[in-house]
DNA sequence: TAACAGGCAGTTTTT
DNA sequence: CTGCCTGTTA
């Protein structure tokens, strides 16, 4: 009503444009009306961001800004998928929409990658990659270590995959990385990485991280790819603005034209009203640090787009003003951050409840308690669909399941195993893969003995090191495993006869002929089948013994169908790498590629750029249980937060900094948020972890919500609360940066070799490591401390052999 | 080559 | 208490 105001810049007052408008806030109509120029949408929690978004777009189509230049990123497949479909019942689904283009930013940058690969000139890239995900760099990983002769345990994978994965996040390549590094460990991460790159390309794949790195980096180098985007995209709207990292700032700015801008020069040039890019986040709610995301992209947006028009969603339509409150309170004390008044109309409602209980069982049956008391107790009668637990790791989510399970109540579990990551239908992927590109090592090497057909590690060690002196791929070693030494004549049939098979499916090559399937879920049936998978998992199924293998073969015909599915909705000319837009450049350029070929590939990519096939939404009639992390996004009618204790929320690896703390507190804000009416944190007393029951810290958390908004009650007994009896429970969970009078001590019974009062802080000489400090005590049988040492770094010993001597 | 036992470490996970 | 990786044995 009162928006008008910010209406004059045109004058469109069609009834269409009125129902755009018409059940929208002030600030909401503002951010849908500003279509010129550098936006930033500051958008609370359940302030109205997706209706926001959705309106906006629709609003620049109806006053004549063509949709194919319009080019919405998101961050996962659900919000594209859901803002697409939302736009389009807005504009009808007509011609309107046409050329509209709405995709995560991984999918973007595929097809961009594999659009311009060849124009771009990018060093062994070909534009048919395939897309690695986390378990093939993995396996990739493990070989170059081990070609590089490295121990894993001193390079695990893990964190040497982290490490790689944050450098491409901060746009550091091999070589950037190498030369910066000094020290050993950054020179040998260098060495793996360099060796990781190159075990990529020979492979023709690519990474996650490198679809968005080398995308910016094709954005940088060429003009050419850089004016055919400009020339369609003319504006830009970033969802989730707040998880961008690095790259992604580098690729949104490239794209819409930020005159050969990196980060640091801040402001653009002579550019009269900026570009036309909207973002939209909330800063509160950046829970993706340790995956490389940087908040300041939108802290600074102001200073890195001047001119920048701001508006702020601080109205909340999901919760009451308590659980609004307490939420509120909690974030205040966070200092990197957007301060946004928070309020809501829905005054009333219930305190939020925070609970301190004995052990896990009983925080469970206090759940299960709230749950079927709001139940049964609500004027209007709340369904299981309405209720979720969160918790900040999955191990917390044992107990919880046992509980319901107990008290007859449904629930689901969110969880990250989705159709896709199944062993299975991974298997059954990499033979697709090995078809689909001969290079594929990484695929190779997974099924070539799956099921076993007696090609085992050695041999295939064999064929490696022949194939790699001659930098061929693995699959033409064992074409010619007559030529390569030391293979057992066993080996050596099998091999001949797995490349009989794989030429089958490929037609040996050629993709062509009477023998080749005519379509691709005849394909893929027929690789499940003859390779031995299909009889393989009926076999293991047959013999039932676990749950798991009792879906495989469900699993695999379900990939089938799958693929007959993506074969039915298949559009050649919606895809990716065709351009409805007014320019046609490097077109044509590729060669031609046989039709199943072309649709296996598009088929992969599709598969590998769609992580959750289940998707997190809440079921039919159960309880969702899943982390914080899974929460954001979603809204529930109760909830119920638990494990609220030092070194689970916040965890005890997100100490180190006060920007993991933060992100921590975020954490518990974001599961706040979530509620729209009933809440209830807890927190234990003693919680069993890793089968030893331990003594927890309340979190601190705690001490920061408001007695104004929450009811604190204390349901753990009072005399098991002083634990006079010196139980043997060990120390705390927590402990590290807790503050010096928290200090738990394990208790003298348990403690071995004379370090009785050994407690975080401790300061403790080893024989061979020298003085170290305490950061962490685990107590039971068996009990560790883990110790930073002044000259070796932190290690974790087990205090029964480490003989260390506390020094004070 | 393949099955099995023991050792060791153990957040979160949009693509 | 788990699951994963390594090294051993049949």
């Amino acid at each position: 009503m009162e928006a008008t105001g910010s209406m004059n810049s045109f004058d469109h007052t069609a009834p269409f444009e009125d129902s755009l408008l018409a059940d929208l806030t002030a600030p909401q109509r503002e951010a849908v009306l500003h279509t010129e120029g550098p936006l930033l949408v500051l958008a609370a929690a359940g302030s109205g961001k997706t209706r926001v978004i959705t309106r906006r777009i629709a609003h620049l189509v109806h006053i004549g800004v063509p949709a194919w230049s319009v080019l919405a990123l998101t961050f996962t497949n659900k919000a594209s998928g859901e803002m697409r479909h939302r736009v389009q019942s807005l504009l009808g689904d007509g011609r309107q929409t046409r050329g509209l283009t709405v995709s995560t930013f991984h999918a973007l940058c595929a097809r961009l990658l594999r659009k311009y690969a060849e124009v771009a000139a990018l060093p062994g890239l070909k534009p048919d990659f395939a897309i690695y995900d986390t378990n093939d760099q993995m396996s990739l990983l493990k070989r170059v270590i081990a070609d590089l002769s490295l121990s894993t345990s001193n390079w695990p994978p893990r964190s040497v995959l982290s490490a790689i994965s944050n450098a491409k996040n901060e746009l550091l390549t091999a070589e950037m990385f190498a030369a910066r590094g000094t020290d050993f460990y950054s020179r040998s991460i260098a060495k793996i990485y360099t060796a990781y790159e190159r075990g990529l390309r020979t492979a023709g794949a690519v990474d996650f991280d490198d679809l968005l790195l080398l995308t910016a980096t094709m954005l940088e180098r060429s003009s050419e790819v850089r004016e055919d985007c400009h020339r369609r995209w003319q504006y830009l709207l970033i969802d989730e603005y707040q998880d961008t990292n690095r790259a992604q700032f580098k690729i949104a700015s490239l794209l819409i034209g930020m005159p050969e801008s990196t980060p640091d020069d801040g402001p653009l040039g002579g550019l009269t009203r900026g570009p036309n890019v909207c973002v939209v986040g909330d800063p509160d709610q950046a829970i993706y640090g340790w995956r490389g995301a940087d908040i300041s992209n939108i802290l600074d947006f102001e200073r890195n787009y001047p001119g920048a028009h701001v508006v702020t969603l601080g109205e909340n339509f999901r919760s009451t003003a308590p659980i609004l409150g307490a939420a509120d309170a909690l974030i205040r004390n966070n200092k990197r951050r957007k301060h946004k008044d928070l309020f809501t109309s829905r005054d009333g409602g219930d305190k939020p409840v925070v609970v301190t209980t004995r052990d896990e069982q009983h925080e469970a049956a206090l759940v299960t308690d709230l749950l079927r008391k709001v139940r049964h107790e609500a004027q209007e009668p709340i369904g299981w669909r309405d209720m979720a637990v969160f918790y900040r790791t999955n191990s917390l989510s044992r107990v919880m399941e046992d509980a319901l399970r107990t008290a007859g109540i449904p629930y689901t579990i969110a969880r990250g195993t989705s159709f896709f990551e199944r062993e299975e239908v991974r298997n059954a992927l990499s033979y697709l893969r090995v078809v689909a590109n001969a290079a594929d090592d990484v695929s190779l090497s997974r099924i070539v003995n799956m099921p076993t057909r007696g090609i085992g590690g050695t041999s295939i060690d064999h064929v490696r090191a022949w194939t790699s002196e001659r930098g061929l791929p693995l699959l033409e070693g064992m074409r010619h495993a007559g030529e390569v030494p030391d293979i057992s004549a066993r080996a050596r049939t099998s091999m001949g006869a797995f490349i009989e098979m794989v030429d089958h499916w490929t037609g040996a090559g050629s993709f062509m002929g009477a023998k080749v399937s005519s379509s691709l879920s005849e394909l893929v049936e027929r690789v499940i089948r003859e390779s031995g998978l299909e009889s393989h998992y009926l076999a293991l199924s047959k013999a039932g013994k676990s749950e798991a293998d009792l879906e495989r073969p469900e699993n695999l015909a379900e990939l089938v169908s799958s693929a007959r599915q993506f074969e039915n909705e298949f559009d050649p000319d919606s895809d990716p790498a065709s351009f409805p837009g007014p320019e046609a450049a490097a077109q044509g350029r590729l060669a031609p590629v046989p039709p199943l070929l072309a649709m296996l590939r598009a088929y992969l990519e599709s598969v590998a750029l769609v992580a959750d096939a289940d998707a997190v939404d809440p079921e039919q009639g159960s309880v969702t249980l899943m982390t914080l992390h899974a929460a954001k996004g979603l809204e529930f009618k109760v909830v119920a937060v638990i494990g609220l204790e030092e070194g689970l929320l916040p965890h005890s690896r997100a100490q180190n900094s006060d920007a993991e703390l933060e992100e921590e507190r975020r954490l518990l804000f974001v599961g706040i948020t979530r509620a729209m009416e009933h809440l209830q944190i807890s927190s234990s007393r003693y919680r069993t972890i890793r089968g030893v029951p331990e003594r927890t810290i309340s979190s601190r958390f705690l001490e920061e919500l408001p007695r104004e908004h929450v009811t604190f009650s204390e349901q753990a007994d009072p005399y098991r609360d002083s634990d006079p009896f010196g139980d043997d429970f060990g120390d705390d969970a927590a402990g590290a940066a807790r503050p010096s009078s928290d200090r738990r001590f394990v208790s003298p019974t348990r403690s071995a070799s004379g370090v009785g009062n050994l407690a975080t802080g401790s300061r403790v000489r080893h024989p061979q490591f020298g003085d170290g400090v305490v950061v962490t005590v685990t107590g039971g049988m068996g009990a560790r401390a883990t110790v930073k040492f002044a000259s070796v770094g932190t290690k974790t010993l087990v205090l029964q052999y480490a003989r260390l001597a506390v020094l004070d």
